[in-house]
RNA sequence: GGGGCCGUAGCUCAGUGGGAGAGCACCUGGUUUGCAACCAGGGGGUCGGCGGUUCGAAUCCGCCCGGCUCCA
């Protein structure tokens, strides 16, 4: 009986026999490697090895590595080979053994040991590497059973444009006819199932050249990767790997969930499968639903999920349910997975609904695009898909598929068109200036010395200046000036020197030197130069820096361990800390952190700071952000008993000199990212006294005191609303008695009242207007005007009058300087000047 | 950092320059008691905020805040 664990360990000791140092896999997330979105095959940690940029430590590895991939997510489902998450077995070689040894063993592993028949399995090299085609036939294995395949399939690399490159050759199985295409020209290599492709052995051999040109690379070796998703469904003899031991627990979990068999709709389960094994591994090595990079790649695995559920009639939140029981079959060897299963499915099912909401109120606008292209050429245009992916979030390849099910075509030629305008709009506008300063020379560039985490105050000397705008840039043989770096904000001080002083505003890094950015007086003859940081902003930059420090702990002690910093801005007794949370934090929940903040301020615990090995650090337990570079040495700050953080800033010494620490704002920034806002020191203290002296102040103003505040004012919105509706009733009441001085007048058998009221508001007279139209049904036309500051005037005519009100309000208004309009049959208007009003209504009486 | 859409009653939303609305929920009275009961009446709003244009702004313009979303 073969199950995955046994085939993953057959294979890494089937290597270790042979010399093969036995490597963990390595995170989903390329830890060295900013240029990766994913690690995305087994030689991805290796990377620097074949560049041999480092020493080897071991010649020979063999692993077996999970990976993710979403660049044929589209195909994900109806195939069963490709796969969003899968582990790769993997052996390699760097600068060691090559095409011989690789190759024979790989046929030695898949015949003797996986007893794989060898009558199924067929072989690919590429057309020029004669090499391997005869070492495949020194094997015995027939020539007809040996394709010479092209470069597409069968050489890889390099990736980009120069460096390592080489052929590969493969491994496939004959899965039988009733998988394939049933072409005549079915062979390995097609694009069916049939022949399954269970293990591909690349050889860098060559250095490409800038010109294209091939030369022999420096460490030939071999880069091996073996499915173990498509082997072990050979092994266990299933139809596809949803249905191996990986899948069984989740897939009878899915059954009931979706209330259907796999067997009737298994594009859908394979998809929803596949999908929430991925989503399982990626958050568990630390990659969160967003709306950018990695993050954003996970909102589509898991939206397209979510949709093709959606379609088969499921509208809840599912996915997360099945996150226990990929923990459960993986847990052994990816602790992570085990470890973290809950915070996943709080993360999954928190996205899930957020997106079914959004799914469901945007699709109205789907459904829209898609009548009007049924109506019109049966073709989405590129700027109606653009502004459904833009406005409204919704996937293109949703969109397409909704489309090609409805047999409509999608212009994603224009849709990418208009995603490339945006791309360069958005660069164009977050361009900054280059720093373009001719230099002058005292020294030679060398990398600057901090000086910053001992002293204030340093004797120095100058390298080079220059003057850009009206600031100087000076940069220093070593400074105490902090340059801004990992959100605490650079210092600010003084440069002394014989004959000159600069004010220094900012500090920034230029590569290695550190640049004071600021303005001067005098004029620099002299290198020497004393470099004096400004002590109180200093102490109140490290307050704020330490705070962040105790925040960022008990935000994880009290939310969970999912809270990961997004980012983080220190200054002058004042801190911004961004951090992804999936939901809201309740009112309660932020005063008790704010409280846990301000007892260990209280406690006064020791701040302490060594530098030490990045592994060292990693494995005590100290937190290092994703996406920041560390150096083999880093720096390690750590509050007593609390927090442990790789960090290259400044702090306390103590907790206790943070004095207090008061959260100002807690919001959101952007899906699933929340932002906490905080003063420290003196400045948290300011900001409660001038609350205070607000709260003074109101009290005054409503005559009241403190206490009572919230009542009075409670009271006096009563009073309001009570004397509002007081003056509404009086304005009826007003209006009625005015029907009794209403004056009907007549002219050509059209009866009608114009009436004039001095000190009447608009409301008033509209009241009137409907007392009069009530009761009086023959009149052709009412007019009212009244005047106070203002003139407000209303007119109803009758609509069998021949009359229209928007022409007589239009006229009337000319008279009071102002204008008017409405219906036909009702209007209103109003007016500055009140001198000319009765020879307006005259007007008026003349146009009945 | 930049762009798009949205913000109206407790909830879901309509209203696109001229008198703040509907359905659900709530309260009162009536009717009567089988599954979203019915009938009549009522309460509930700084139309996200501030400024501008206009005789007049929920509506148009600008800025700010909040939500969704895309790009960097």
């Amino acid at each position: 009986m073969w199950t995955a664990e046994k085939l993953r360990l057959t294979y890494l000791s089937f290597f270790e026999e042979r010399d093969h140092k036995v490597v963990p896999s390595s995170s989903l997330i390329p830890e060295k490697d900013p240029t990766l979105l994913f690690t995305t095959a087994g030689m991805v940690q290796f990377k620097p090895y074949y560049s041999g940029t480092v020493p080897l430590p071991f010649k020979r590895a063999t692993s077996c590595q999970k990976c993710l991939r979403a660049t044929d997510l589209e195909n994900v489902g109806f195939t069963i080979r490709h796969h969003t998450f899968f582990e790769m077995l993997g052996n390699f070689s760097f600068g060691d053994y090559f095409k011989k040894e690789a190759i024979e063993w790989a046929y030695e592993f898949v015949v003797n040991i996986l007893n794989l028949d060898l009558k199924r399995l067929y072989f690919s090299v590429y057309k020029e590497d004669e090499e391997s085609y005869n070492i495949w036939k020194s094997l015995g294995i027939k020539e007809e059973k040996i394709l010479k395949l092209g470069k597409e399939t069968n050489f890889w690399g390099p990736a980009g444009k120069t460096g390592a490159c080489g052929p590969s050759t493969e491994i496939y199985y004959d899965l039988g006819e009733e998988y394939g295409c049933k072409e005549k020209n079915c062979t390995p290599g097609c694009e069916c199932d049939r022949y399954l492709e269970i293990w591909n052995l690349v050889f860098p051999q060559f250095d490409m050249q800038m010109d294209g040109t091939l030369r022999p690379l420096k460490n030939k070796g071999v880069d091996t990767g073996m499915g173990l998703e498509r082997v072990l469904m050979i092994l266990e003899e299933k139809e596809s790997p949803y249905t191996t031991e990986l899948f069984e627990k989740a897939r009878k979990k899915l059954e009931k969930i979706l209330n259907r068999n796999y067997e009737e709709s298994k594009a859908l389960f394979r998809i929803i499968l596949d999908h929430a094994r991925a989503l399982t591994f990626a958050i568990a090595d630390g990659v969160y639903p967003s709306n950018e990079g990695r993050g954003y790649v996970l909102r589509r695995i898991l939206r397209r999920a979510l949709r093709y559920a959606y379609k088969s009639g499921k509208r809840e939140p599912f996915i997360y349910e099945l996150v226990p029981y990929f923990s459960e079959v993986y847990g052994q060897r990816y602790k992570e997975v085990k470890e973290k299963r809950e915070e996943i499915g709080i993360l999954i099912k928190s996205e899930e609904e957020r997106f079914l909401t959004t799914l469901f109120k945007n699709m109205v606008y789907v459904d829209y695009a898609i009548e009007n292209a049924k109506k019109k050429d049966k073709i989405i245009d590129g700027s109606t898909l653009f502004k459904l992916y833009d406005t409204y979030g919704i996937p293109v390849d949703f969109i397409e598929e909704i489309a090609r099910e409805k047999n409509l075509n999608v212009d994603k030629e224009g849709f990418e068109k208009e995603l490339e305008k945006v791309k360069e709009k958005s660069k164009e506008k977050s361009k900054f200036e280059e720093l373009k300063i001719e230099w002058i020379k005292f020294l030679p560039d060398k990398r600057t010395e901090f000086t910053g985490y001992e002293e204030l105050e340093t004797d120095t000397e100058i390298i080079k200046y220059g003057f850009l705008k009206e600031n100087i840039y000076i940069v220093l043989t070593k400074t105490p000036f902090y340059a801004e770096a990992g959100g605490q904000v650079g210092d600010k001080g003084k440069i002394t020197g014989e004959d000159f002083e600069i004010e220094v505003k900012d500090t920034q890094w230029l590569g290695e030197q550190i640049v004071h950015i600021g303005k001067i007086k005098g004029e620099i003859k002299k290198s020497k130069a004393r470099a004096i940081v400004y002590r109180d902003i200093r102490k109140g930059i490290q307050r704020a820096h330490t705070a962040t420090h105790i925040l960022h702990a008990t935000l994880r002690n009290t939310l969970g361990e999912f809270v990961k910093q997004e980012g983080s801005l220190v200054e002058n007794d004042r801190l911004r800390f961004d951090f992804t949370y999936p939901k809201s934090i309740d009112a309660l929940i932020l005063k008790d952190i704010e409280e846990k903040v301000n007892k260990i301020i209280l406690e006064n615990r020791d701040v302490k700071w060594k530098w030490k090995k990045f592994e060292e650090a990693i494995r005590e337990g100290a937190i290092a952000l994703f996406g920041e570079k560390y150096g083999e040495n880093v720096r390690v700050v750590e509050i007593e008993d609390y927090s442990k953080e790789l960090c290259g800033g400044t702090h306390c010494s103590r907790t206790g000199d943070i004095g207090i620490f008061k959260i100002i704002k807690e919001e959101a920034i952007s899906a699933g990212i929340r932002r906490i806002e905080a003063f420290t020191g003196l400045k948290a203290l300011g900001f409660t006294r001038n609350l205070e002296e607000k709260i003074k102040v109101l009290s005054e103003i409503l005559s009241s005191d403190t206490e009572n505040l919230i009542k009075k004012t409670e009271k006096i919105k009563d009073e309001l609303k009570e004397k509002e509706k007081e003056v509404e009733s009086l304005k009826s009441k007003i209006a009625n008695f005015l029907f009794e001085k209403v004056e009907i007048k007549e002219k050509e058998g059209k009866k009608y009242v114009i009436l004039h009221i001095e000190d009447a508001d608009a409301e008033t007279i509209r009241k009137l207007s409907d007392i009069i139209w009530q009761r009086e049904k023959e009149l052709s036309l009412t007019f009212l005007v009244c005047s106070k500051e203002k003139v407000f005037f209303f007119c109803r005519v009758n609509k069998d009058s021949g009359l229209d009100a928007r022409e007589i309000v239009r006229n009337f208004g000319k008279f009071v300087k102002g204008g008017g309009g409405g219906t036909k049959e009702k209007a209103e208007g109003g007016g500055k000047d009140k001198t000319k009003i009765k020879e307006g209504l005259l007007k008026i009486e003349e146009m009945i």
